[in-house]
DNA sequence: TTTGTTCATATCTTAAAGATATCACGCTGC
DNA sequence: GCAGCGTGATATCTTTAAGATATGAACAAA
């Protein structure tokens, strides 16, 4: 059986005459004969009752007509939906972010417009660190995940900066030094300081790293917090100072005060990576969907 | 787009290889590759992607999945439907009855019998007249019609004896034979007939009529019931006395007394008429299972 | 009866499904 | 690095079956 079978069926059952369904479809009334009796020999049943003015339903003519006319929306559909899902319009799309970029205003407003624009996408978000989530972009567990990169990017990512954010000061407000308006890095110079673990992301830790080290000091690794968005509360029980994406200070958390840093501070940059092959249009128009809001709030 | 393609993309995209997907179908991989080509040209999209190791899904192709096996299963079903149909199990089936013939046990347990054993028969019941019914037949409104029959049946039915049943006196409670064990018929002569319209069943009037001359008197036509149920009532209120098929008799009302009829008394038969050119299994089994029960009702 | 429908049958043509042979590409293993 | 294997694509030929054309049989209406 085929659905040239059941169009055909279907033109016959509509005008009740061989002669015409054939010049409906467009071929001469001979071949569509054979046609049906092929398709009800197929059956095992007849589903016309042939007639000197024309051809009637049989019982089982009329229990097929209403599947055949289904078969052939349902394949119309099929097609459309197919179609509907290269354009990027129906499918599935799998988000990453980091606990620290949930809290850059261009993640959430992306998202919240991508699914605006695209309601039939089955939208999945998962917070991870950058380390996790590259490993899962890249085993396609993910499709696209926003970042606190590293130096070098993996070659086998797509990177697209979205933002470059200054970094501020965190100190528990009973610290000597949270009066102050600004105060240059070094001024933490023998804190202990409250970090995540590097292997959760390096990039970050290796800019923080660095910008102490540029302002004269290693710092003094205290006190891992399990996730970024944790290190507020463990400054807040005085357990060190850290050095956060401004992002992050917007977390107000009684007993920590955020200090903006003077002078040449360390800057974390937000991305979003994407695999480098990635073909899909969904993954494109997100893609397009967050750098249009990159733009918008400039 | 044809079944063909549908079933040669499940193909692939159950063994993600075309090579194997082509062995599994029974067709060399080239014709295989040319088909998902034109399928994947006819939707507008591609289905898979193909890779050196074998092909995999694309988002069209994964939201197509599905509705293939949709379609493919639905194909399946119309046609086991059809099937089903032809075989009597699947359909409609129209019956109609006189309101006289409700009270011929073999017309409700026929019908009981029948809904049992076709439980996925759509029923319908409908009581009118003999006339009517037979209108109804011929105009393929009904499709089996259980009636009172005149003395010739109509050629285009085919009709089946059921019964032969006994008539008896109908008398209100207070009139002076209404004590009798049994009565001639020609008892009745000078009394009111209370009958339905001769043009509602003729068959069954005419029989009455002939039955009283027979037994020597011209029957008086009184008071007209709209139904034969409606008789028992009218008798009640002493409207008249009637003849009624010893079914009915069996609808006790208050204020009526049934008599048997002495000696040779009219005889009411009972049939099952459908279509002469009916070919229909539903209408063949419905014959069946009611000349079964007659069997068993002896 | 004649004429004009209907659908079925028979034969031929043609389009398209499928077979066969070959190619290009990329991975794997030596 | 290169041979060997497995992948799908391409090219050409064959065969199947869809469709065209001509005709026939059955029935209804004029």
């Amino acid at each position: 059986m085929e659905l040239r079978h059941i169009r055909y069926f279907l033109a016959v059952a509509e005008e009740l005459n061989f002669t015409r369904a054939a010049r409906r479809i467009g071929i001469g009334q001979p071949p569509l004969s054979n046609q049906i009796r092929d398709l009800e020999e197929e059956i095992g049943a007849s589903l016309f009752r042939r007639m000197p003015h024309g051809a009637e339903l049989t019982q089982a003519g009329q229990v097929f007509l209403p599947e055949a006319r289904a078969i052939v929306a349902k394949a119309e559909q099929a097609k459309a939906l197919a179609l509907r899902a290269a354009r990027g319009e129906l499918g599935r799309l799998r988000i990453g972010f980091t606990g620290s970029a949930a809290f850059s205003p261009i993640v959430p407003s992306s998202v919240r417009s991508f699914r605006r624009a695209y309601p039939e996408i089955d939208l999945t978000l998962e917070e991870a660190y950058t380390t996790r989530l590259l490993e899962r972009l890249g085993a396609e567990e993910l499709d696209a995940v926003f970042i606190r990169p590293g130096h070098a990017d993996p070659p086998s990512f797509r990177s697209h900066t979205l933002a470059e954010e200054a970094m501020m000061i965190a100190l528990p407000s009973g610290h000597p030094l949270a009066g102050a308006e600004s105060l240059p890095l070094s001024a933490l110079s023998g804190e202990p300081f409250v970090l995540f673990p590097r292997t959760a992301g390096p990039g970050l830790f290796d800019r923080i790293v660095a910008a102490c080290r540029q302002a004269g000091f290693e710092p003094i690794l205290g006190q891992v917090a399990p996730q970024i968005t944790s290190i507020a509360n463990l400054i807040a029980v005085e357990l060190g100072v850290s050095v956060v994406p401004s992002a992050i200070a917007q977390i107000r958390v009684p007993g920590v005060t955020y200090i903006a840093i003077a002078g040449d501070g360390p800057v974390a940059r937000l991305t979003l990576a994407t695999r480098r092959e990635e073909r899909s249009a969904v993954v494109q128009n997100f893609i397009a969907r967050v750098l249009a809001a990159k733009v918008e709030l400039v």
